[in-house]
RNA sequence: GGAGGGAUGGCCGAGUGGACGAAGGCGACGGUCUUGAAAACCGUUGUGGCCGAAAGGUCACCGGGGGUUCGAAUCCCUCUCCCUCCGCCA
């Protein structure tokens, strides 16, 4: 959410971001209450303070006669502010809803552009593999996962339908090995706290952390009672401080979860139907930072760092991309793509995105920090980025590492969290 | 699932229609005293909105949302959460 304030002052910088954005948001309807609001909060708020005074020589008054004609005198007053709090209350609910639509402003750096095929190749690691390389042809995850029997999607659907699979043996070894993995380094090496979060949500979390009113086609939820399940564990993290005001030697806080992530993946029908690339169901490390506002941008550098170096370190080429304005997520002021390359299915996957989003989450959430005893509190910055995501680096793996016999080579930094095994063969 | 009891400022806790943005205590901060510290004493100690260049003024907030009333922390309705007992359960 962004600062009424600063769209009162603002009108055309924000209007700017939205172009460039190449998005809508209901910009001068939001003017326009906000103006109206402020013209009643006038009017009433005198009434308020005629009432306030009235009512306190009402309470003095002995004689019934005078005080009989005050209150009714007041009884008129009482009904003008009514009516006046009835109409605040409605500008202010629509306001309210309004905001929560405005995406935020990207940051100056970040390239402009209008969608994806504008986005910015920053620096890459690492030869994609091809089939030269190799000396065969590399096969998909979704010819090799069946043939070594560790992926099964067949029985995935039997139990819920397209876009679920099951792991199976060494698959789904692998991928609790690199689950396992990951959280260690995030904890022992990169300062950030685990957390084992809940993975259904109330609907507030779901607006603080920016997933709501926009994307409520894309997450389920429960019918009877308030519960939304999360999509990513940002979700949670970001409404761990919910309503806290931090002192600032707190910060920075870091935080890192695995969780699994539920997305219905409505709007992407059809997209990538093959293979465990985009399912309902998959699992995420992530990583969350609450940050002062002057260390944000080292704070993402940092944050991109930490999950590449997980990249490097499972051998993956990969590479950073920044995300250009067109294609930023709704909440983000700035974003990197890290996309692993795959060279069975031959594409570069995006097995982590890391965004800060400055105090647009912060705001709706409503996280703040004090600088020092006494003064006056500040929104945090907020930051998410996966480290990493499992299905897709799973697939990186596998589709790096298999060899001419249709065997797997387990990276060697997953080889301890495997009890030593190194290669995952076909059964025979 | 059934039956009860609760939610007040950073914390504890008083307050059942006007004197209450809220007693008292604790904590924190500033000061006096002291060689220094402690103790004692004095003072300060919430958040947000609106108007304003500022000083300041004003409105709102006692778990959330509605209502009654000239006036609500206090009365009514409703929701959420917490606690106790019973039942059930991994």
């Amino acid at each position: 959410m962004l600062d009424l304030a600063f769209i009162r002052d603002h009108p055309d910088l924000v209007r700017e971001a939205l172009r460039k954005r190449n998005t809508d948001a209901p910009l001068d309807r939001i003017l326009e209450l906000d103006e109206r609001r402020r013209a009643l909060l006038k009017e009433v708020e005198a009434l308020k303070h005629q009432r306030n005074v009235a009512s306190k020589q009402i309470g003095r008054t002995k004689d019934p006669a005078e005080r009989e004609a005050r209150i009714a005198e007041m009884r008129a007053v009482s009904d003008r502010i009514a009516a006046l709090d009835d109409q605040v209350r409605e500008v202010e609910t629509e306001l309210k809803e309004a905001l929560l639509w405005v995406p935020n402003i990207p940051h100056e750096s970040v390239p402009v552009g209008p969608d994806e095929e504008a986005n910015v190749v920053v620096r890459q690691e690492g030869e994609p593999k091809t089939a030269d390389d190799f000396g065969f042809r590399p096969l998909p995850h979704w010819d090799l996962g069946p043939m070594l029997d560790i992926i099964d999607f067949e029985r995935g659907v039997k139990l819920a339908g397209s876009r679920f699979y099951v792991l199976k043996g060494m698959g789904a070894r692998l991928h609790r090995a690199l689950i396992q993995w990951m959280l260690d380094i995030h904890v022992t090496e990169n300062g950030y706290t685990e957390t084992y979060l809940p993975h259904m949500v109330r609907r507030e979390m779901m607006v603080g952390a920016a997933q709501l009113p926009k994307f409520e086609d894309n997450i389920y939820h429960d019918a009877e009672e308030d519960y939304w399940f999360i999509g990513t564990a940002e979700i949670p993290l970001t409404n761990l401080h919910r309503d806290e005001i931090l002192s600032a030697d707190q910060l920075p806080l870091y935080y890192v979860a695995h969780t699994p992530c539920f997305r219905r993946e409505k709007m992407s029908a059809g997209r990538d139907v093959r293979g465990i690339k985009r399912v309902h169901q998959f699992d995420k490390v992530e990583m969350y930072k609450f940050v002062l506002p002057e260390t944000s941008y080292e704070e993402l550098e940092s944050l991109v760092e930490n999950a590449v170096d997980l990249c490097r370190r499972l051998g993956l080429p990969y590479r950073v991309v920044e995300i250009c304005t067109g294609d930023l997520g709704f909440a983000s002021a700035k974003t990197y793509d890290i996309e692993a390359w795959a060279p069975g299915s031959g594409e570069w996957l995006e097995v982590s995105s890391c965004s800060n989003v400055e105090t647009f989450q912060a705001r709706r959430a409503n996280i703040r920090f004090r600088r020092e005893k006494g003064a006056k509190p500040e929104y945090v910055h907020t930051l998410n980025g996966s480290g990493l995501a499992l299905p897709r680096t799973l697939i990186a793996i596998l589709e790096t590492y298999q060899q001419a016999d249709g065997s797997v080579v387990v990276p060697e930094v997953l080889r301890p969290y495997m009890g030593g095994v190194e290669v995952i063969r076909p059964p025979v």
